[in-house]
DNA sequence: CGCTCTATTGATGATTGTCAATAATGGTGG
DNA sequence: CCACCATTATTGACAATCATCAATAGAGCG
């Protein structure tokens, strides 16, 4: 239960140059801002987030931005994995998010003020928008996805998303590790766990996936399984490689 | 249906200064950008919208910011009435959005970029980013909402909100005239047509509200009705008068 | 090897979607 | 002002999807 597993937040926070930081947008920011900190935490621990002047690059590990609902609904809203970028948010009245370390994951945080403490925030430059956009086209195709697409096209838009992400090519296709559990799938997903366990049975037996272990799968044909949800991957590296991190910045020509 | 309706832009664009649009966003924004232009559409008809570098103010009417999937599903991403604001929007490869009127409507569209065209967009101070924010904080919710709220929770929400956006309190309650018709609402909550009128239908019988015709209602205990839903509504005027435009930059003492 | 946690599967009920028919609404023209 | 009409909303019957509760199987770890 990942109630249960409170704030096991391992290795105090240091404060540090971005030199620890690999991901492009901490080195820019800190020319300038601010305080760097990386924080390390176990799966299920809960890192600092949910700061209107903080931006979180995800280092290492999967990260979830959760909520809970008074009786123990969870949503998670975005998932965020290495090199990935969380932008500052505020949360409406009422609402508590925090970030949920998914499997072991290592972050680094940038505070936006210029000052230590309570400032103003600094000069947004294209940057900062670029990726505050991208935050924001991520979740708005979410939101397409929980309120439109049925299970199956979810689960299946989901291992996409995630072979994209986080898999390797190998000769016998898309070979994936799932950085998180059944239960994380399902909150991200709007379903349940059993919902989840059944889908992606199906998914078996049509021979979309072949599941090496519950948490190790293969695409061999990733068209035909993107296929089977009526919206594109938002993580398709081909495509121009607008990837939120690793992708222009990093190795675009110059 | 609303794909038949193809872009009826009523009344030809006009290029105007910003002293046509109330809004403080617009006030704002004026003084060193850009074009302002001032559309209005029937129900139905669609609006410029979609940029990466242009802001939209709502003037009057309610607009949906929809996608459509290749199978004639739509998804209503967000809804944006008198004074809100709609900020930029890079969609991820493969997804279109727009703006459509869903009642009569008018907006204003602020262009970000310097010049007249493709140029850089103007620097981004604390009020855009608090906009942003602000779109950000909403979409969030309602990925929440379309996750883990059932039916009748989301029903209930959307209630609430619509009353404390565009109801009027009087002595016998709130007020309130849906500028939108049952397929909108069903398509901004992830249900269908029937589901949504089958739910009303209950919301009638336990007298959440009164309904006196098919778009106007009636709430006397707004608290019971938002009690009905386990979020708040991101929309409620007593919390701190953080609400999208007249919001805190106008009061803030000092 | 045994233990615990996670994942899978089954049986059943609740919710929601689909198709179809009816009722109500709002606008138009006489 | 009223009758007519097209559109929208409601309701019913039924099917599909998903959630819940419970039991079993499997994986990972000491």
């Amino acid at each position: 239960m990942s109630e249960a597993g409170i704030l096991r937040l391992t290795g105090q926070p240091r404060f540090l140059g971005c030199q620890h930081c690999s991901a492009k947008i901490c080195e820019l920011k800190c020319q300038r801002a601010c305080l760097a900190r990386i924080d390390s935490a176990g799966r299920g621990g809960r890192l600092p987030g949910d700061s209107s002047a903080q931006i979180t690059v995800v280092l290492d590990g999967l990260v979830g931005l959760c909520t809970f609902l008074d009786d123990g609904r969870r949503q998670i809203v975005r998932l965020a994995g290495q090199n990935d970028v969380l932008m500052p948010y505020t949360p409406v009245d009422g609402m508590e998010y925090w970030l949920e370390a998914l499997s072991p994951s290592e972050v680094c945080c940038l505070d936006m003020r210029t000052d230590g403490g309570a400032g103003e925030p600094v000069a947004f430059d294209a940057e900062i928008w670029h990726f505050m956009q991208r935050q924001v086209a991520e979740i708005t195709l979410h939101i397409v996805t929980l309120g439109r697409l049925d299970g199956m096209e979810r689960v299946c838009l989901f291992l996409t998303d995630m072979a994209w992400r986080f898999g390797v090519e190998t000769p016998a296709g898309w070979l994936v590790r799932l950085p998180l559990g059944r239960e994380d799938i399902a909150d991200y997903l709007g379903l349940n766990t059993e919902t989840v366990s059944r889908i992606l049975s199906r998914v078996k037996k049509a021979k979309l996936v072949t599941f090496l272990s519950p948490s190790d799968y293969l695409v061999k044909d990733i068209a035909t399984l993107q296929g089977r949800s009526p919206v594109r991957s938002a993580f398709e590296p081909a495509a121009g490689a607008d990837s939120f991190a690793g992708g222009s910045f990093d190795e675009g020509g110059a």
